[in-house]
RNA sequence: GGGCGAAUAGCUCAGUGGUAGAGCGCCUCGCUUACACCGAGGAUGUCGCAGGUUCGAAUCCUGCUUCGCCCA
């Protein structure tokens, strides 16, 4: 075995291995219990980010974890085209090649595209690869692959038929740079600094005016009425009158509406159905006309205003403005912050617009996604989710799913010359109604959302009955970034319900966000992106893997730390090292080939106290291990490991039995080999490529730990008597330690040995070993209490209650003891003062009876060593 | 404006009623043939603030402050 554990080298040749012996597939006759996942797929165009690598080690340890717990397991990765994503991609490198994809032309793009998925096809999934995901790779789906499409087709051809989606002109968030609609969801609000105008619309009759506070005076041309909250005193006697809008003059109605909250602005509201999503609300209710000034360039429609028409939105307001000044009808303007919708992929300001789209009809589909989650039978983790999730579906509106792209699935849908529409999967030549060829196709393209909504059961073979379906849906978790729950979640479970009759899984996974180290979310604007597989490099996978662990699930956010990373670095080499002691017992230097033999279990009444403890704290940490996992306890998981490995068998079993498997000692051999491997075993799932690494050193292991079998709590080793004895015959080695330290001794120096003479012997010696291993671990000599008895002046140690002395011929030049003495004596002072009130209070009557006791024995246990101490002083 | 979360050692985080913890960093000592990617020892905390419940609160409740995220 090589002096360090070397991830670069070892990850690489176990990819390969696992490749090989083809780890991940999944083989659904298998007559074992299945769990499967589908893998959220990432956009096609992206690279792997610290949350995909997030992702992938939640993933895969579970994988591991129900492969090595008996369960055939499905992982299915894939990836997405991302239409609106991947075209804005492509359109900024045609800018940058100063062109445009319209002179281009439809074809050339489409090429452009092929291209570009050509090179990026597969990048992250082998990125992904690198982070030790064992996905069943055969079954890699993507969003355009042929019978992905099919799927698409099938379901979106049924909604249409049975009246789920329709086409119709309805408002829509606009983007007038992608030219496209999107979906809410996809609208991303920013605070921004804008204008507060305050209005005069004056009443048709009379002198008198309504005051209406606007921040977008240029849509007043698009006003059809003025709203006030309903028994809103103050407008009581206008309401149902007209009031001109001051800049065309039209005649428009003061109507009473619920959307008007009557504390903000002036009370009054103007409407603007053309071009306000809350105002077509209620435009709707009052079945109000639309009136539209703006186009889908983002620019003025507004004949007859020459200062208006055909400027910009932006521009057209300050013109707006100007008008309102001159004609008298501004009464003021403050300034505003607000929030304003953006195209969060493009940055363009939305505009609300009314234009002809494809919508989902969702009441009926989002009422059994909200009962499978309040059920139950869908549980979110972590569970606050569950009212996020129920909120956003109670308040629901129809889906706006077409897209003005020229990139992405099509809508499937013709019409023919006569009028006839129809929905289809194979795109065909003739009118199914009237035989007609003059036939004209959607020229929209879907929502991304809408075909990955399908994914679960899409990947897996629907709508055809076939075994891996049968086998593997519903998937067992689905792991993602909580901002998806809305675009993504939501969306699978109402079409999982649709049209599988199931739910899409079982239980969803929100994984944390990672925040930069300066706190916020890692952006490339703000410089603060930590690449994954650069830590890949530096740590090694497993390194980020058990760091990610930790991080990933029960918090919302996480910063990196690269520290962190550092330190689980650090373990894989402690646990390297460990297994290697062991191999060095049976190949020393020089001769580092070979595995460490499998050895016949011993008999339970050979193994010594040390031995029996660290067998009881493996079956505690296999336990902790074995409940943590599938509860998504990863941190637990981790944690619990991490401290028995170093702080338990490396740092206090190992030091002490490494004389005994030096010598030989079979029951030594055998548990130090089976405390080491189980350790790895248990270490799998979370750090794969180390532990397989270290799998391989002992004889009798598969190809891989993942092939074996999760090992169980052995009932024989829960030894909670050890346990007690040895704690306590560790904390005396630790007092005794200190205090050596303190006196000036070199505690790791084995050349010298300090004679001691055992006074009194508390629990802390009560087991016969109990004081060879304070010999093993101390430079100490035990010496008979005579030959420490008539020097009053030796220097004692007072551990528990066990009374050491030092022995007559340590010599002089140790008087630092007192000092030590004296500040125990304190420490055990303000414990005992603590006790004595805690236990003379109300503490005694009411807490538990076991409470009370184990206070007793503290407060009984340091009355006994202030004594012992005050008689070490006093002496 | 609504919702969710966070605030614990210098930093990053565990701990969710019963004596404040880990990793990293810092200080002292030690290159002892598993590991200096190590070992031994040490310093460092009014557990955000204010109330409340309780024999007992970092932990439960209420309010507040600051920060982050989601939604409108």
């Amino acid at each position: 075995m090589e002096a360090a554990y070397q991830p670069h080298s070892t990850e690489q040749r176990w990819r390969q291995r696992w490749a090989e012996i083809d780890l991940g597939s999944a083989d659904p006759a298998s007559p074992k219990p299945a769990f499967s996942i589908a893998q959220p797929p990432p956009n096609i165009t992206g690279s792997l980010h610290m949350g995909h690598a997030l992702n992938a080690l939640v993933q895969d340890a579970l994988c591991r974890f129900y492969r090595m717990n008996g369960y055939e397991v499905c992982w299915i990765p894939g990836t997405d085209h991302a239409a609106i994503a991947t075209q804005n991609v492509i359109e900024r490198q045609l800018a940058d090649e100063g062109t445009t994809k319209e002179e281009l032309g439809r074809e050339a793009f489409a090429a452009r595209v092929d291209a570009w998925y050509e090179t990026y096809q597969g990048r992250i999934l082998e990125q992904l690869r690198r982070m030790g995901a064992t996905c069943d790779w055969a079954r890699e789906r993507f969003t355009l692959d042929d019978a992905y499409v099919r799927v698409i087709r099938i379901v979106f051809g049924e909604l249409y038929r049975q009246g789920l989606i329709y086409r119709g002109p309805r408002i829509v968030n606009w983007c007038p740079r992608c030219r496209s609609a999107i979906s809410d969801e996809e609208v991303e609000y920013q605070e921004q600094l804008d204008t507060f105008y305050y209005v005069r619309y004056p009443l048709l009759e009379g002198s008198g005016s309504l005051e209406v506070a606007t921040t977008r005076p240029e849509t007043i041309l698009a006003d059809v009425a003025v709203a006030v909250a309903p028994g809103d005193e103050r407008f009581r006697e206008q309401v149902g009158k007209l009031v001109k809008e001051p800049l065309g003059g039209r005649e428009i109605p003061i109507i009473e509406d619920q959307a008007v909250d009557p504390r903000v602005g002036t009370g009054v509201l103007k409407i603007t159905p053309g071009h306000s999503a809350e105002d077509y609300e209620v435009g709707e209710r009052h079945h109000l006309p639309i009136r539209t000034v703006i186009s889908l360039d983002g620019l003025m429609i507004a004949a007859g205003f020459p200062d208006l028409d055909g400027k910009g939105v932006r521009e057209a307001r300050e013109s707006a403005a100007e008008m309102l000044r001159q004609s008298g009808a501004m009464i003021r303007e403050e300034p505003l912050r607000h929030e304003v919708g953006h195209c969060d992929r493009c940055g363009t300001i939305i505009e609300p617009l009314v234009t002809p789209q494809w919508w989902v009809r969702v009441r009926e589909l989002a009422d059994p996604a909200s009962e499978a989650v309040a059920s139950g039978r869908i549980r979110l983790h972590p569970s606050q989710f569950r009212g996020q999730y129920l909120d956003w579906l109670a308040g629901l509106r129809d889906w706006c799913i077409s897209r003005q792209l020229w990139l992405g699935h099509r809508i499937p849908v013709s019409t023919c010359a006569n009028g006839h529409s129809f929905a289809w999967v194979e795109e065909p030549s003739n009118c199914p109604e009237c035989d007609s060829t003059d036939l004209t196709a959607d020229p929209d393209v879907l929502d991304t959302w809408f075909s990955s909504g399908l994914w679960p059961f899409a990947i897996l073979g629907w709508p055809e009955s076939n075994p891996a379906l049968d086998k593997f849906y519903p998937t067992s978790v689905l792991s993602t970034a909580r901002d998806i729950l809305q675009h993504w979640v939501v969306r699978m479970v109402m079409m999982g319900l649709r049209f599988t009759d199931d739910i899409p899984f079982h239980d969803v996974l929100f994984h944390a966000t990672i925040l930069g180290a300066d706190g916020a979310r890692m952006s490339k604007s703000r410089g603060n992106v930590v690449d994954p597989l650069e830590m890949v490099d530096k740590y090694g996978a497993d390194a980020l893997r058990a760091w990610g662990a930790c991080v990933a699930l029960g918090t919302q956010d996480a910063r990196f730390d690269e520290t962190r990373v550092g330190g689980f670095a650090y373990f894989a080499n402690k646990l390297w090292n460990m297994t290697r002691l062991l191999h060095h017992v049976y190949f020393p230097e020089g001769d580092e080939e070979g595995s460490i033999p499998e050895l016949p279990e011993p008999a339970r009444e050979t193994l010594q106290l040390a031995d029996r403890w660290i067998l009881s704290r493996l079956a505690a940490v296999t336990q902790v291990t074995s409940k943590a996992l599938p509860a998504f306890d990863f941190d637990g998981a981790i944690d619990s490991i991490y401290n028995f490995a170093w702080h338990e068998l490396a740092d206090w079993y190992l030091e002490l039995v490494k004389g005994r498997l030096e010598a030989g000692d079979e029951a030594a051999l055998w548990v130090t080999r089976r405390a080491l491997l189980q350790t790895a075993t248990l270490l799998h799932p979370i750090m794969p490529f180390l532990t397989d690494a270290l799998g391989e050193q002992f004889a009798g292991n598969p190809a891989s730990l993942d092939l074996v079998t999760w090992p169980g709590v052995e009932p024989t080793w829960v030894d909670p008597e050890s346990e007690v004895a040895m704690t306590s015959c560790m904390n005396l080695i630790s007092s005794l330690r200190k205090w050596l330290t303190e006196l000036g001794i070199e505690v790791t120096k084995r050349s010298i040995r300090v004679p001691f003479a055992v006074l009194e012997a508390g629990p802390e010696l009560a087991h016969p070993e109990a004081l060879e291993y304070v010999s093993a671990l101390l430079p100490v000599a035990w010496v008979p209490a005579s030959s420490a008895d008539d020097g009053d002046s030796l220097p004692q140690l007072v551990a528990g209650r066990t009374t050491l002395s030092l022995g007559r011929s340590a010599g002089p030049g140790a008087d630092r003891w007192k000092e030590s003495a004296q500040r125990e004596l304190a420490k055990a002072r303000t414990l005992r003062a603590k006790l004595e009130s805690h236990l003379e209070g109300p503490f005694a009557a009411k807490a538990p009876a076991a409470v009370v006791q184990r206070e007793r024995d503290r407060l009984e246990e340091v009355r006994q060593r202030e004594t012992l101490l005050l008689r070490l002083i006093e002496s």
